[in-house]
RNA sequence: GGGGCUGUAGCUCAGCUGGUUAGAGCGCACGCCUGAUAAGCGUGAGGUCGCGUGUUCAAGUCACGCCAGCCCCA
């Protein structure tokens, strides 16, 4: 039996009970068992952040990858089905560090490293368990990890545990020290969610850094990096992009004096320099100028001062763009700082050229640093002349007129350009900080001090020395740690990188990818282009521990390419390590022999950039190095989707750099990139803004299914403005969410119809292939609904579901507003042909929509297939995809349908223009069809009729000539001919006066008498029709309709009884009566009503199910209108 | 400065390889319908398809230039 139908589907109610049918039947597990011989669809996830709950945002992507698995799953493919989870790296430090209250790695250090590392992995298996039951949720199926599983393994960790023994998803038990099980999470030999932290994933990385190795670009280097002093570790290129601010800085004019430069009556000579971070300049080894450019000699109170040109006049204004903040400044002009700080007067220009060479003294000379040889830097460094030594004018092409005096600071130990052209001139380079960003010995009173905190003390010691000019505070966008905040300084570093001069071999592989928004491909070659060398290294606690092992007495460094090679190698500290997992600090205890001299070598105590966690992937999670044929199966994926934004630099870009070394080979096929989520205005998602919103609160009211058809419905290259959330008890109204709703309503309404009257009929589904004889109507429902298959087909195959969406909605759209409209008669008179139509349509369309909404198509499917057949199978999951049935395609009928459905507007159009309502039936609806294609299906008696009920018209009539109805003028539109056709206008009106004028509607041209051909554009002829008075007429296209709007005596009284039908269907609702129920009907009215009424009592009679239809003088009831006149009815149930 | 994207109705967006009169949904106005009904349908108003120049019989669609917005890189 059919079970009833709610009328408004509860999403979260049904996904919470199709969860429970999904366990209790091990649901999933029978889909992989029916796929485990199939083709392979390999599938490779990119791993979520395990640090925090998800957001709405992240439902976008997993909707995409559940439902394209679900596809492929449901046409026979053997999938991997493993999730991923991003598990190594400073974002999850920072929150653990937040968690204990912990300010800088010393409190880490003094914690203990081999605590604070347990307590990474404790909140990354307690945040995947979190996710790992929202995915679930979401209806994402793939192989989860139980969740208290991983609760159970973080709480080992916490509690110290010496073993723990847990179940694997291969139900297997597994044993060890919690380090140990943690370590083997993923492993194809146990199942579950792969976790970067895993033993194999890091030992991966490491044989692909022993590659880089072996090719010799692994090596260790100097640079200056953006520095977090907090987190005391640099930023890759990548991380930097992530967190720029507008902030401001006080930036200081300086003069620098010129050695041995003074004018007849005394005046030093000196360069006027500008910096926005005043703390570089105790590290000044030289000032740059352009030599191309003009220069102008100053005088300035007792001095004379060097400016450019450019610089000198430019009209400085700051506009600003970070963050989503925006901010316009004006600022000070240089000539107007100079004025306000002395008397200046222009004495000439000189090219930039002429001051190359001049000598300077700096502006901290006394400092220990700028007298040592060589310059001095946290490492060690070669000797060579000393900062004050080198301190003179160079050339640089990149100094600008614009910003700045045109003369340029040059510090090769803070800053990045600094530090190049610092190299390329031999010039010594002094880098003051230490990794807290504290001044280091050799700076004087400023040693021991925070880079942070000197800028004022600075100022203040210039102007005591007179050397500073002016100050100002100025605001720029600056980078900023994108995970604590805080502001980054250029420092020289000691980090190791991996060099790229490589590249040609990633980017020989990319165009083996199909990128999905095309342009993908050329952002990325763009990034790859681009690229610098890639430091590998975080001076942090948690994460990859990098194989880099240093010989303690010639500084030569092997790398180790996996864990068997580094017991061999071992040669202490092998027994303290094992049972632990790859990680600081128990990987550290391990020693090994240099390969170079035999000496002791320990392992660097860096750790690795987590995109290289990410990276490898395709290899560490697919068996790579340890199963050749697992690997060789699953490799290269066939499919990975993400968000696209960001991904260019850190996950693609690791992704394809490591395959191209460690195979030569792209390691996806296809690429799917999606947009970003937004809130409903447009605006960025922030928790700190108030407006990002949870997975758990969108999934609790409106239902996982509803995010999943909004994701499935958006067309991937747009950001998605997600809808607000209705308050607590409110409903969800307006906007996308109640568009959505709608549309899954309308299906929701065919389904339950059908439920209804198939229960009432106790109609039951046949139980094999034979079908009753079909109508048109269901013949062209059918045709329709094979299109829908080959559009399903198509969008799955060309990764753009949200086609396939749009298909869908204009067929329930047909389906709803014209095959179950239209048939609703015959389901009351139980016509078996229609049950089965509907019946096979819905069940269709059901395991049509099952990747995108799993959980509402199985409660159909529960409904509408397993109530009647129990062997059927316990999941629409485990059917097979529909194929297009080329048998049940009908071109031809389609294309009369959809001619029906186009004079049924016209008709419903005529009438709304002689304002006469449907339920006063008129008599005829003449047309002539715009072909003989259309006129065929006008002449399809079954067709026509639908036009007719539809309409209420009594007949239909065609005709060849619109002159047989109405006469045609035609004149010529001088507006739009006049400006083309100007002194041909005469004779044009002249030909249209006198042609054929129904000929000249659908002209493209007229041949005027004298040859002259005349093109006609719409709108350049006047049609106008006109007609007896009873006629409303309309021309759509070639198609001319006309309506006969006179209403004889019999069409009223029929229009009256249909009114007066209305009125006690009215009552029946409003009495709530069941629509079986028989009833009693008694009337007041006027006499022409009355007699209306009398006439058709008996389809009056059989229409309410009345047993009585009486009229009487008055009656207490309700009251209304029909043809304009009162009508009191009172309706009793019999 | 370089790379990429976007610009179509009040809002959110379709418009595939150039081809009848540029569409949909939401919103608005006016109607209609109702034995699916806390739904449904129709009609209407609303568009210099960012601007300009080309190519073409034909341009929202192709090319070039410009403007504006967004993202990335330097």
């Amino acid at each position: 039996m059919f079970k009833t139908v709610a009328r408004l589907p509860d999403f979260p109610a049904i996904e919470a009970k199709i969860q429970k049918h999904w366990t209790e039947s091990n649901a999933f597990d029978l889909v992989r068992e029916k796929n485990a011989e199939g083709p392979v669809w390999s599938f490779l996830d990119g791993p979520i952040t395990a640090n925090n709950p998800m957001g709405v945002h992240h439902a976008w992507g997993r909707s995409y990858k559940d439902l394209f698995q679900r596809y492929h799953a449901m046409n026979g493919k053997r999938l991997r089905y493993q999730n991923g989870f991003d598990c190594q790296g400073l974002w999850v430090e920072v929150e653990v560090e937040k968690q204990l209250g912990f300010e800088t790695k010393r409190d880490i250090v003094d914690y203990g490293i081999d605590k604070f590392v347990n307590a990474c992995k404790e909140r990354v298996l307690t945040y995947a368990a979190r996710q790992t039951e929202q995915s679930i949720r979401l209806g994402y199926w793939t192989d989860w990890d139980n969740p208290a599983t991983l609760r159970k393994l973080a709480k080992a960790l916490q509690d110290g545990e010496q073993s723990v023994s847990v179940q694997s998803n291969k139900g297997e038990t597994v044993s060890g020290t919690p380090a140990e099980v943690i370590g083997g999470l993923g492993h194809p030999t146990r199942g579950g969610s792969y976790f970067t932290f895993a033993n194999h994933n890091n030992y991966t990385i490491w044989s692909f850094l022993k590659k880089c190795h072996s090719e010799g670009s692994v090596y260790r280097g100097t640079d200056i990096m953006p520095w977090c002093c907090r987190c005391g570790t640099g930023l890759s290129q990548m991380e930097v992009a992530e967190g720029r601010k507008i902030t401001k800085h006080t930036s200081v004019f300086v003069r620098f004096p010129l050695r041995g430069r003074t004018d007849s009556e005394g005046r030093r000579e000196a360069l006027l320099v500008w910096t926005t971070t005043p703390w570089t300049l105790t590290s000044n080894v030289a000032a740059a100028v352009n030599p191309e450019q003009t220069y102008l000699k100053i005088q300035h109170g007792d001095w004379i001062l060097y400016v450019g040109k450019g610089n000198y006049n430019n009209k400085r204004v700051q506009n600003l763009e970070a963050g989503g903040k925006k901010l316009s400044q004006k600022l000070q002009t240089l000539k107007s700082i100079l004025k306000g700080s002395g008397s200046v007067k222009v004495l000439g220009e000189l090219k930039g050229e002429a001051l190359i060479g001049l000598e300077y003294d700096g502006p901290f000379d006394h400092l220990p640093a700028q007298e040592t040889p060589g310059g001095l830097t946290p490492y060690d460094t070669e000797d060579g002349p000393t900062a004050v030594e080198s301190h003179r004018v160079i050339a640089w092409d990149m100094v600008s007129d614009g910003e700045g005096t045109g003369v340029v600071h040059i510090a090769p130990g803070c800053g990045a350009e600094d530090g190049h052209l610092g190299r390329e001139l031999g010039l010594p380079a002094i880098a003051p900080l230490a990794d807290d960003g504290t001044y280091i010995d050799g700076f004087g009173e400023w040693t021991g001090r925070s880079v942070h905190t000197v800028a004022d003390d600075i100022v203040t010691d210039l102007k005591t020395r007179e050397r500073l000019v002016a100050k100002e505070a100025y605001p720029h966008v600056y980078p900023h740690c994108w995970r604590c905040k805080e502001e980054l300084v250029f420092r020289l570093v000691d980090e190791w990188f991996i060099r790229m001069d490589w590249r040609d071999r990633i980017q020989k592989i990319v165009p083996d990818i199909r990128w999905i928004p095309p342009d993908g491909e050329a952002r990325e070659q763009d990034w790859l282009k681009n690229m610098g060398n890639w430091m590998i290294s975080k001076k942090r606690f948690w994460g990859l521990a990098l194989p880099i092992w240093v010989c303690e007495d010639c500084e030569h460094f092997d790398v180790i390419g996996g864990e068997e090679e580094l017991k061999e190698r071992a040669t202490e500290g092998w027994d303290e390590f094992e049972g632990h997992s790859p990680h600081r600090p128990w990987i550290d205890k391990v020693k090994i022999a240099c390969t170079h001299c035999g000496g002791k070598s320990h392992r660097v105590e860096d750790v690795g950039n987590p995109w290289l966690d990410a990276g490898i992937v395709p290899y560490s999670t697919m068996g790579h190095g340890w199963n050749e044929e697992f690997w060789k199966t699953w490799f290269p994926a066939d499919f990975v989707v993400e968000c696209f934004p960001g991904q260019f630099r850190n996950w693609f870009y690791a992704l394809l750099s490591m395959s191209a070394m460690m195979s030569g080979k792209a390691p996806f096929k296809t690429l799917l990139g999606h947009a970003l989520v937004r809130d409903e205005r447009g605006a960025e998602m922030h928790k700190s803004a108030g407006n990002s919103i949870a997975f758990d609160e969108a999934a609790g009211v409106l239902g996982a299914e509803v995010m999943r058809y909004l994701y499935a419905a958006q067309n991937p290259v747009q950001n998605m403005n997600f809808p607000d959330l209705p308050k607590p008890g409110e409903k969800v109204k307006g906007g996308l969410a109640s568009e959505v709703r709608r549309k899954l309503l309308t299906w929701w309404n065919c389904y339950s119809f059908f439920i209804t009257y198939a229960k009432a009929d106790g109609w039951t589904p046949p139980t094999d292939d034979t079908r009753s004889e079909r109508t048109e109507l269901d013949r062209w429902i059918l045709s329709r609904l094979q299109s829908l298959v080959g559009d399903a087909h198509a969008a799955f195959a060309d990764f753009s579901v949200y086609r396939f969406i749009g298909s869908f909605e204009r067929f329930i759209d047909e389906l709803s507003n014209w095959w179950l409209r239209r048939s609703r008669a015959r389901f009351w008179s139980s016509e078996e042909a229609a049950f089965e139509t509907l019946y096979d349509v819905l069940t269709t369309i059901n395991r049509l929509m099952a990747p995108i909404l799993p959980f509402l198509t199985e409660e159909i499917h529960e409904n509408l297939v397993r109530s009647h057949d129990p062997s059927a199978p316990v999941t629409v999951h485990l059917l097979d995809y529909p194929q297009v049935d080329e048998s049940l395609v009908d071109v031809d009928l389609e294309g009369r349908v959809a001619t029906v459905l186009r004079i049924k507007n016209l008709g419903l159009a005529l009438r709304n223009q002689a304002s006469i309502k449907i339920k006063q039936p008129l008599s005829t609806l003449t047309v002539k069809p715009a072909s003989t294609a259309e006129r065929a299906a006008l002449e399809d008696a079954a067709l026509v009729e639908q036009i007719l009920v539809e309409c209420n018209f009594k007949g239909l009539a065609l005709i060849d000539n619109i002159e047989d109805l109405v006469s045609v003028q035609v004149k010529p539109n001088f507006a739009a001919l006049g400006p083309r056709y100007g002194r041909h206008m005469k004779a044009i009106a002249k030909h249209v006066a006198t042609a054929d004028a129904s000929s000249l509607v659908s002209a493209r041209q007229l041949v005027l008498d004298g040859g002259v051909v005349i093109e006609l554009e719409s709108g350049d002829m006047q049609v106008s029709y006109t007609g007896p008075d009873h006629l409303v007429f309309e021309a759509d296209g070639d198609t001319f309709a006309a309506l006969d709007t006179r209403i004889s005596d019999e069409l009223r009284r029929e229009g009256n009884a249909r009114e007066f039908n209305r009125l006690v269907q009215n009552e029946r609702k409003a009495q709530d009566l069941d629509v079986s129920a028989r009833i009693h009907v008694r009337y007041a009215c006027e006499d022409r009503v009355a007699e209306a009424i009398a006439e058709h009592t008996d389809s009056l009679a059989s229409a309410l199910l009345c047993v009585s239809l009486e009229r009487a003088e008055a009656v207490d009831g309700p009251v209304g209108k029909v043809d304009g006149t009162t009508v009191t009815i009172s309706v009793t149930p019999a």
